[in-house]
DNA sequence: ACTTTTACCGACTGATTAGTCAATCTAAAC
DNA sequence: GTTTAGATTGACTAATCAGTCGGTAAAAGT
């Protein structure tokens, strides 16, 4: 793993544990086993680097849902492959979620302008647009329905965190949450 | 307004914008207009400062959701008045709102551990579990059924302070959405 | 009246921190 | 073989910050 990643994984390690207040430069260079100076030299601030992880995160996240979802002309089916995918991600990334809240939670989140999420962001919206375009889903705010599917992804998350239920088990509740959602939407 | 609340005040002003990092105690001093000192004779640490900000608000916020909402014996009429004062409290206290989310999803969460806010959550699942043993709401796990009712409260309040919509119109999406969410859950 | 406790002040400090910089290393290009 | 550009280092610093402390004023208790 090259330095840059290895910084990047050690920051991530110590905000969520510690918190962006509870975590100094040098700490993150120690961990990720770096001089002081090397960190600078990837991210010129630790703003930067910070929200340099949660575009990081995102995109893998984003890579990781579009690759194992394809693209499919039931709109069902590509929302719930979408949907299910997210979630395993998620339980497969607990850190790495964590942060996403983390960051999207704090101050930090206003500094933020990527152009790459924002676009990635009005894909899906597009996609919601098309299903109610259809008729399938209700014809509601887009944003409005954007917003409920992702509560219940952070909300869904959160309750499997806590109980420790089986991954037999996790797979049911999570399909079973999607098709609640689901009549709700249409 | 006694000088304990004017730190609670000037904190939550700060660190919603500034970020628990980006604000230090003597600005919240300054703010409040106490003396450095006088911070530290209320919350002998910052992290105390905190996480007692959270409490407090959290307080305020169940004090007016209950006092709001009379004691009723149809279930959907019940919950259906909490979800609605709650959003109205978060909609009329962006700023109090913001700093639940914003401390909820950073490590300083785990450093709480406040019987009274325990106590409380523990009553509305005692609610949530009699309307499932009255056949009224589905057989789904307690936890489960929180998390959904929190997740959509977040998003939803998120969904309306970006959707910059009349109050009057507002106040159908509310009611709306809980009629969507309760179908979902009976 | 007097004693004790509590509220409040603000200058002060030891420790910490983000970020710098001059020097060294590496490896590819010419 | 030499040059060059980027990667890497770690000692260093100026600034900042959480928390202290000795003291004053005002309640509260007796």
């Amino acid at each position: 793993m090259d330095k840059q990643k290895e910084i990047l994984a050690a920051a991530l390690k110590l905000f969520v544990e510690f918190g962006f207040h509870g975590t100094p430069t040098s700490k993150i260079a120690k961990e990720a086993g770096v001089a002081n100076g090397t960190l600078f030299h990837y991210y010129p601030t630790k703003d930067d680097l910070i929200t340099s992880l949660y575009v990081s995160i995102k995109l893998e996240m984003s890579a990781f849902v579009e690759t194992q979802s394809p693209k499919n002309h039931d709109y069902k089916a590509q929302f719930k492959n979408q949907f299910v995918n997210a979630l395993h991600w998620a339980m497969a990334h607990p850190n790495e979620f964590q942060y996403v809240q983390q960051f999207y939670n704090s101050p930090y989140a206003a500094l933020l302008q990527s152009e790459i999420l924002q676009e990635q962001m009005q894909k899906t919206c597009g996609e919601i647009q098309l299903a109610i375009d259809s008729g399938i889903v209700k014809r509601l705010p887009v944003d409005y329905i954007f917003t409920l599917l992702s509560s219940h992804l952070f909300g869904l998350n959160q309750y499997l965190k806590n109980a420790n239920l089986p991954v037999s088990k996790q797979k049911v509740v999570i399909t079973e949450t999607f098709e609640l959602l689901w009549d709700m939407l249409t």
